[in-house]
Order: structure tokens, then C-alpha cells, then sequence
DNA sequence: AGGCGCTTGTGAAGACGTGCACAAATCGCG
DNA sequence: CGCGATTTGTGCACGTCTTCACAAGCGCCT
């Protein structure tokens, strides 16, 4: 991995082979704090307050110091976060030092869309291969990029370091698709799939499931329906909205 | 074909059973057991246990049990989950015993095929309008619908029904179209742009952001190496492949 | 130099989610 | 008709996450 030393950093670089093991929530909201970051820097900011952090990355500011606390970064105490620095060490901690190589099986509909967003170069990675098991789609250009068979990823794994997959295929075929990225190597797996995928210990499977999104939505909307229809009929005042029970907090609303 | 009774499957029309305010985490594992228990039924099974089920939706069967407890659900003690009551109920409890419309705005890259997939019908949603800021894609046909500029958002929106809306548009423009969204009316909101979107009490925001997907793996992917350049005795991690496939334990299989 | 206002970092408490282990309930069978 | 096998539903203990509240630290102003 790279050796990339940061300008302003403290010297942690020497010796920091054991990252603390973050907890998961934690490492879920770093990547968002890094967005707000990159936003700040850009908009010409030096240094942010954890309240101002916060708000552009929609949390609690108490949360975020915690957060960022675990990985033991420096603010200063009346004054506020280092953007750059800051900056240095989330993508230290996320391992985007170096630029990651992305494998995409699966060009249909969706695999055809993350192909061609241009999106990830910017946050730390590169489409390196497109796959698909339809041979009359191998061959097509995206985005610079051809899509090979399916069959070649041992090759072309090798060559090309891959460090992520991403599953973009129908359901059927995730599995056997997710066995063969474990059997070249691959420790991270990113499911477009509907579908559970049964992975080996030690691999990481994340899941995006855009109905799945849709029906947790639907359960929000559905309640919401059931408690604005309550008629007053039966005398019982349940009706009053508890305490501003309005936001079941799903993904922070607005600012607290 | 069995003549089981369905307690409280039916009769619902009229008097909602108040629900319950389940735990968020059981709302979120509800469309996953949905799902399995498609499959089951596809497959020709009648009833599951909670062992079976669990292991199709990839969580613990105790979990299981607790989630479906929540929603006072109806298993028989010896014998398991009637199939098709189950299937009611959680569609009942998810509101997708009517098929929400769901509007669609910014047809990009990701847009595009978002609009052109068609695995959301069969699981409770009808894409009912697509919308575009861009004129020049106002107009341009996609799987059956035409693309409308995003001014007739009001009219289209009275028309149609619209119980959630997508947000697919880069990010600078979302802000500004999850308050034409509220505007007219819409409370639930999936949004793809990398942002954090600022609404009002009331209005429920899911984000999907395919990037920091990526960063979360990335920094598993950067501890996993970490630890191997380590010579920690707890080697059991990535050597042993134990008999093929392991535990399909949800997500991380490694966190635990 | 000293004090004052501001901000971080963190201990502690509470809320929430998870998993074990077992009693209660049901079916099938002799 | 009762018994054992099986499976649900749940009380309880434990770990994780969140939030509050405040002491410690830092820079600035007088």
C-alpha cells in the first residue's frame, strides 16, 4: 500500500499498522463527514466547528465528536477541525490513499448506469473491468471500458488488482457470481441483487436494495396514513400527535 | 389447498388495527422476509419455520422470531408460519396492499435506468412519472412513460396520486427538488444524489449513496490488510474455507 | 498577564438492538 | 388419551449506539 506520508499530520504515519477498530456506525458516517469536508474545503473554508460539520453532514454534533474522536484526531479546543487535515486522516482511515479497483459484474439496466457514472473516480475509485455472462453484451465499449465475459475474470483480476465487486446482475446469477469474485480473491462484495448471498467468513457483503428502500418507505407513509385517519369515534383522545412525534428519524430530517 | 383459518387476514378494510410502532430495525428486515417468503411460496412450501425462514433472509432465527413477535404475527407452536397469512401480513404492515405510484426525478445516468427497471412492480410500486429539469430530455419515451419537465411536477402529481418520490438528479439540483416534492405534498423521499437533504418535520428521507457503500468496504478491505501484515495468532479469519460455503450471517460476516 | 468566551473531548446514563435459553403450545402417533 | 417431538413466543442479560452535560484546553482581547 502506498506510503504517502500527510503534509501537516502529526507523526502517526511511522508506526499504524493496527487501525483501532472503529465501531460500525462510526465508520458508516465517516465516508458522509469526508463529503462535507471536500464541500467545506472547496467553499473555501480552513478550519469547521463539530457544529458545523454536523449540520452540513446532517448529524449531532455530539455524535460527530465522538465519532471522530475514536480515531483519535486533533481538533483544537476553541477553534475547530483542520479541514485538510482532517481530510488526510478519514481518507487514511477509509483506505483511499490509494485508489481502489472496482470490478462491475453485470451490465444490464442498472450494471449499464453505475458503469458510466462518472461519480467514483472523485471518492476513490476506478471501474477497472466490466463483466457480463451475455456473450452478445461482451465486446460493447462503456465509458471507455469493454465488457469481457464472465469467464475471464481470473485473468483480468490479476492483472488489474481488483480490490472491490460489485454484483449488478438478476438475482439468479448473484450467487454464483459472488463465488467465483471469492474464488479470484476479492474480500468485498457490493449486492445489487435482491437476493442473500452466502460468502465464505471474512468477506464483506454490503447490500443495496432499491425496493427494499421503496417498501420501508411505504411502512412510513402507511403509518402516517393510519394515524392523520384516526377518527375521533370512539372518544378515546389518542389522535393528539404525542410530543411532536413527527419524525420517526429515519435519516436525520432537518437540524435538531 | 388446506382449509387453515386466516385470523385477521381479511377484515382490515375498514378499521385499521392500529399499528404497532415497530422497532425501526424489525421495519427494515420486514421487505427481506417479504422477499423470502416469496420465494418459499414460489417454490411450492406452505408453512416455514422460523429456522427457515431465517436462513433464506440471512439473519438469526431468534431475531426472526422477535421481529415477527412485534407485529403480532400468528405462527403455530410445532408447526411454523402459515405461508400465504404471513405473506398478508407483512404486506399489510409495509402498505403495500395498495400499489404506491412513485415519481422519478432526474433521468439521468442512474434515472435512466432506474425508470427502465422493472422489478419494482412486482413488489408493491408503479413508477408513475418521470420528471427532468433538462429540456432536452423532456419528452423522450422510456420504458412506456414520457420524461416531463419538472414544472408540471404539481399538475402530474394531483393527477397520479404520487406517495413517494426519487431523487436521481446530480447533487447540486436536489435540494431544491425535495422541496418541490414536499410542496406538493409528498412525505417520503429516496434520495441518490450525494447530499444531505434538509426537510421538513414530518417528511422521511432515505439515502442511497453508491459511493459511500464503496468507502465502507474500502475500509474493511484496508483493515483486513492491515491485520494480515500483522502476526496476530487469530489467523482463523481468511485462510480456512470450511467446507465451501459458511454463515450467511446478513451483512458483514466479519463484524460480528 | 489575566480573564473570558468558545470548542473539543469524554464520562456517565439512558435507549436501543441482539441472542440465549426456556416455558408454553401444538401436532402426530402409538 | 396421553406422551414426546417440535417450534413459537418471550423474559433476561449483554453489548452497542446515542445523547447529555461538563471539565479541560485554546485563542483573543483588554
Amino acid at each position: 500500500m502506498s506510503q504517502h506520508r500527510h503534509p501537516g499530520a502529526p507523526d502517526r504515519a511511522g508506526a499504524v499498522p493496527a487501525l483501532p477498530d472503529l465501531p460500525e456506525a462510526t465508520v458508516a458516517r465517516l465516508p458522509e463527514y469526508l463529503r462535507a469536508l471536500h464541500n467545506l474545503a472547496d467553499a473555501g473554508h480552513e478550519t469547521v466547528s463539530s457544529e458545523g460539520l454536523a449540520g452540513a453532514a446532517g448529524v449531532n454534533s455530539a455524535k460527530l465528536r465522538k465519532d471522530l474522536s475514536h480515531l483519535g484526531s486533533y481538533g483544537t479546543r476553541g477553534v475547530g477541525y483542520d479541514l485538510a487535515l482532517l481530510i488526510d486522516q478519514i481518507e487514511f482511515v477509509l483506505g483511499l490513499t490509494q485508489r481502489r479497483a472496482v470490478a462491475l459484474v453485470g451490465v444490464g439496466n442498472l450494471g449499464h448506469a453505475l458503469a458510466g457514472y462518472d461519480g467514483f473516480a472523485g471518492r476513490g475509485f476506478r471501474i477497472a473491468a466490466l463483466f457480463d455472462a451475455d456473450a452478445s453484451r461482451v465486446g460493447e465499449m462503456i465509458n471507455g471500458l469493454v465488457v469481457r465475459h464472465v469467464d475471464e475474470l481470473p485473468r483480468v483480476a490479476a492483472e488489474e488488482a481488483i480490490s472491490i465487486g460489485v454484483i449488478a446482475t438478476p438475482a439468479p446469477a448473484a450467487q454464483a457470481v459472488a463465488e467465483q469474485l471469492v474464488a479470484v480473491g476479492v474480500t468485498s462484495i457490493l449486492n445489487f441483487a435482491p437476493c442473500v448471498l452466502s460468502v465464505p467468513d471474512g468477506v464483506d457483503v454490503r447490500k443495496v436494495d432499491l425496493a427494499i428502500e421503496l417498501q420501508i418507505l411505504s411502512f412510513h407513509e402507511h403509518r402516517k396514513a393510519s394515524l392523520t385517519a384516526l377518527p375521533a369515534a370512539g372518544g378515546s383522545a389518542l389522535t393528539a400527535l404525542p410530543g411532536g412525534l413527527a419524525t420517526p428519524d429515519t435519516q436525520e430530517a432537518i437540524g435538531t
